[in-house]
DNA sequence: TCGCTAACCTAACGCCGATAACTTCCGAGA
DNA sequence: TCTCGGAAGTTATCGGCGTTAGGTTAGCGA
């Protein structure tokens, strides 16, 4: 539909003889490219990216197994990026608990900005991805390790109650920002332009409501929210 | 892959003079009990669907306009579901606010139970679909009313502090829920048999969360939690 | 019995991911 | 300088997909 006019013999020249990665390197941002242009898995055919490469369609194969391999990578060098954006977001936050917060919102702006990369990594079923195959190789890697730290950083200041499990803690304020996340990302017109007060009052609430959970002290709702944002107990 | 030994003229009678939307109705049902056998998306291809009838591909266009128009029909009527489900399960409750968690805790639950429907209609990329287009007129209708309703009698007992908008509080619990969802059906590696608890703690997180936020009262933590399990303010 | 038309079917188009087998051509070794 | 092995591609093709154009069959009213 798009100038595939067919007749682009605009043919690239071969690579010399030890330089074949060169060609990985260049069907890797094609597809890149393909993506964020387009905003469609559909659009990233392997026809597609070999045509605009000046490859025929063969010529992928050489360097990643299937169609699957080629987009986990696109998408792996997009999420390489997240871990990074939050930690900056968490930055000069006031408090384990700001940190939180901040972690949070970055992640749904993360999101936001790579919406088909999210999807295809977490919108989709993969009962067997390459990627950690359980919660604890999961929690020990990356963005979500440091928001398990984050957590626990929580329960020293007792903004959360110790004893809870940090990885199920932190797996429970993932599930919420993905929340955020998945809707806005499936169905823009639900939110409009209020994205960001939707955000940060399903982070905000699930990190006081678990806070709040679990204790028995008879802590004020205001000493609560009080000490959730200072840095000292 | 699975019997399709092409040899299969197993040719469904053809359908007497009134009766064509006899075919609309079988069409539908194989559709439905493809996607429910397989749990694929791509397994319910209109060939294979036309197969399992024993009508030829294109007599299915006879009675929808597209591939996409039979998912959707095959997804609502799952969907219509929905809404019984979760009032049937906050029938009980002792509270508005335990309505609320029982709500949530059955749209978790409904979508485990139909994972792949769940994940047309709630996890794919939707700028115009057939349903409502904005936030007014999903919140006019189903299950999400209800959830709406569910919202106010929590504002009116003082669980909620009232003013906020009713459609926006239910659209965070809501993204809390669906984050739950989605995250079990993309990913059920990561939580493995503790399903339960991930949606229990996340949705009653959210809902304490929005408790405590925006009170400026000073209510203790204790007597929140009480006052939300209670009928009366 | 005729003929209209509802209810199909046959054939085909252009797209897709993927594979087998062939060609080109660089560059190291004789 | 010539050769020839193998890296770096190509051509041809398969089976499957959604979808469309146009032909065929059979039941029912006249």
């Amino acid at each position: 539909m798009t100038s595939s006019t067919k007749a682009a013999p605009a043919r690239r020249r071969r690579a010399r003889r030890g330089e074949g990665e060169r060609l990985r390197e260049e069907v890797l941002t094609a597809a890149r490219d393909l993506l964020a242009e387009t905003g469609s898995e559909a659009a990233v055919s392997i026809r597609a990216v070999a045509d605009r490469v000046g490859v025929t369609p063969p010529s992928i194969y050489l360097h990643f197994p299937d169609k699957e391999a080629l987009l986990e990578e696109v998408c792996g060098e997009v999420f390489a990026r997240l871990d990074a954006a939050m930690e900056a977001a968490a930055q000069g936050a006031e408090s384990p608990f700001a940190g939180l917060r901040e972690r949070g919102l970055a992640y749904v702006r993360f999101a936001i900005e790579n919406p088909e990369h999210y999807r295809l990594v977490l919108m989709r079923r993969q009962d067997l991805g390459i990627g950690p195959t359980n919660l604890k190789e999961l929690a020990a890697q990356g963005a979500f390790a440091h928001l398990v730290d984050s957590v626990r950083a929580c329960q020293e200041i007792g903004a959360f109650v110790p004893g809870e499990d940090p990885t199920r803690v932190a797996l429970a304020l993932w599930a919420a920002a993905h929340g955020v996340a998945a809707l806005l990302i499936a169905h823009p017109w639900l939110v409009g332009d209020d994205a960001e007060a939707l955000m940060t009052r399903v982070i905000e609430a699930t990190g006081m409501g678990i806070a709040l959970s679990g204790r028995t002290d008879p802590v004020s709702g205001l000493q609560l929210l009080a000490a959730l944002d200072a840095n000292a107990d």
